[in-house]
RNA sequence: GCCUCUCUAGCUCAAUGGUAGAGCAGUGGACUUUUAAUCCAUUGGUUCAGGGUUCGAGCCCCUGGGGAGGCACCA
């Protein structure tokens, strides 16, 4: 914004000091102390520690692609300049070594103060890791075969005033982690791993739909009314409307929306926030895809589940083998598909079906002691023993099918049977990881599952939903034969990342207010 | 919301209720092929905060705070 000012260290942070007191302690302080007064050194001298801009003829990768097999003790006199980060630095007197990093890799540099001279020289050795720097050089290899950078000039890109955490351990502090992911990134392989997975995971799932003729869309956040699944909403306000609005917990009723208006095939991905409890699996906010298929049913979306995380697992990680609790899976191969009554039913040692009689279904829950509560019907009541009785068992990617419609108010009914719904859910590891059924698209009928849902919402259940008038409206003008999917992308992250905290694949996750 | 664990130097970690330490980073010095460079010297602490017990508390107790894990919650 405005020109550099010579001698401003401008100390704005908490622990600074004046640079009169830089060669005095240590801690923090001092050490950030001693760096801003290297700022007024540079720019007393005319230098600038922060210059606009740099060009770089190669990345490092590029640089390990051209000469990375060099044979050791060569010279070369091509020309190349970089840009990255100072991680580590080897001072033996009249030669420096540098490891050097950008966003591809990591390279060496060599500096010798016969080549560059006293004053350079001298510059390149007050370089403190963390600081970025633009490298002039050639491309040599070391007597014992390390690809380096025969430096000429070093310019300074940006100065780190503040120091790195630990050069051999990181940072391993959990709350430290996640509050400061900058630091995170920097200095831990693993995270920058795993995040480099979740956006291939996405970029993948983009270009399989893209393939398959989905548009992606984007619906509104801010929703007048939360619908779509069964969570507690964030509410917030709009001061100039005067109106409640609610974070949408879902993106389904509106891409639906948009089937009926013609649009075919669509897909969102997109946040959604859910004012539930925090764990392992659950943020407050988090990544949805939801597609929808136009005269497909549940039987598409199923196959299409597969081909997305199977074809994400190749993008992302370059195999579809995954280790899950010890045991070895092929994601390429068929899911296994398990009705969900048919699972409760193994488990019980008796046939389940929403379609008994409450009390016995009642009876059968105490004895494997599933609270209920009186309002729940016969496939709530079964939805609680498939999550206590069957949900831990559940390890490879599997199918759950044949949801109870009491459950399930967007759900078509099951062509074969009227209690149940032509939905699935998607397990892994335990955990869910996506949702999708044959939409129901018959304005009648869902006008009186909505009013069921509204009937609940009265009697005290604060997940259940309402009324949607408008999108009642929509299915009026008629919405074709669909199949819709959600896929929670952060559970796919964690899944092929090998992950078991879902802050792990986020890179800044819901934490108290830090207090400084 | 409940239970358990955890919080010590910038980072990673030590420290029977008895003078708060090490490695890295930093600072000064040596070193022209290092690889977490090495070697010598050295600075650095509100032990999360506040109470209490004790001759004496980083350590024991209480309250509060952050975080993690588990439970509850959770389409």
């Amino acid at each position: 914004m405005s020109a550099d000012t010579p001698n401003s260290s401008d100390p704005t942070v908490e622990t600074d000091q004046p640079a009169d007191s830089r060669h005095t302690g240590s801690g923090l302080a001092a050490e950030k102390s001693r760096r801003l007064a290297q700022l007024d050194e540079i720019r007393a001298a005319g230098g600038t520690p922060y210059p606009y801009r740099f060009d770089r003829t190669h990345t490092i990768e590029q640089i390990r692609d051209a000469w990375g097999s060099l044979e050791a003790g060569t010279e070369t006199d091509e020309a190349v300049t970089i840009a990255g980060r100072v991680m580590l630095l080897r001072d033996s007197g009249k030669l420096v070594f540098a490891t050097i990093r950008d966003r591809s890799g990591e390279v060496q540099l060599f500096v010798s103060k016969a080549v560059i001279g006293d004053d350079a020289f001298a510059a390149i050795k007050r370089l403190d890791l963390g600081d970025w720097v633009g490298v002039h050089g050639t491309v040599m290899t070391t007597r014992k075969g390390e690809l380096s950078i025969k430096t000429d000039r070093v310019e300074l890109l940006a100065k780190a005033v503040r120091p790195l955490p630990d050069k051999w351990h990181g940072l391993s502090d959990v709350d430290t982690r996640f509050r400061q992911r900058y630091a995170d990134l920097i200095v831990n392989a693993e995270a920058q791993r795993a995040f480099e997975i979740r956006h291939e995971i996405i970029a993948s799932f983009r270009r399989t739909l893209h393939e398959r003729g989905f548009i992606e869309v984007e619906t509104p956040v801010l929703h007048a009314e939360a619908g779509g699944a069964h969570a507690r909403p964030f509410t917030t306000h709009h001061n100039a409307l005067d109106m409640q609005l609610y974070l949408r917990i879902a993106l389904e009723l509106h891409l639906k929306r948009l089937i009926v208006g013609g649009m075919e095939r669509v897909y969102e991905i997109g946040r959604i926030f859910r004012n539930e409890g925090i764990s392992t699996r659950h943020n407050p906010e988090f990544t949805m895809m939801e597609l929808y298929q136009a005269f497909g049913d549940w039987n598409d979306v199923m196959d299409i589940s597969e081909v997305l995380v199977t074809q994400a697992a190749r993008d992302a990680i370059g195999t579809t083998m995954l280790e899950i609790r010890g045991e070895t899976f092929d994601l390429a191969e068929p899911w296994p598909r398990i009705r969900m009554v048919d699972a409760v039913s193994e488990k019980a040692g008796r046939t389940v079906h929403p379609s008994q009689p409450i009390d016995e279904l009642r009876t059968l829950a105490d004895q494997h002691s599933v609270r209920w509560e009186e309002r729940w019907g016969g496939g709530k009541l079964v939805e609680e023993l498939f999550e206590t009785l069957c949900e831990a068992d559940i390890v490879r990617p599997t199918f759950v099918t044949g949801h109870p419609k009491e459950i399930s108010p967007l759900a078509r009914a099951d062509r074969d049977d009227p209690w149940l719904t032509e939905r699935f859910e998607i397990f892994v590891d335990s955990r869910e990881l996506g949702n999708g059924y044959s939409e129901l698209n018959d304005p009648v009928e869902q006008r009186l599952r909505f009013e069921e849902e509204q009937a609940a919402k009265d009697a005290g259940d604060h997940e259940a939903g309402t009324v949607d008038e408008d999108y009642i409206r929509a299915l009026e003008y008629g919405m074709p034969p669909t199949g819709g999917l959600g896929i929670g992308m952060d559970r796919v992250a964690m899944l092929l990342a090998g992950v078991d905290s879902i802050k792990e694949v986020i890179l800044f996750p819901t934490l108290r207010h830090e207090v400084l």
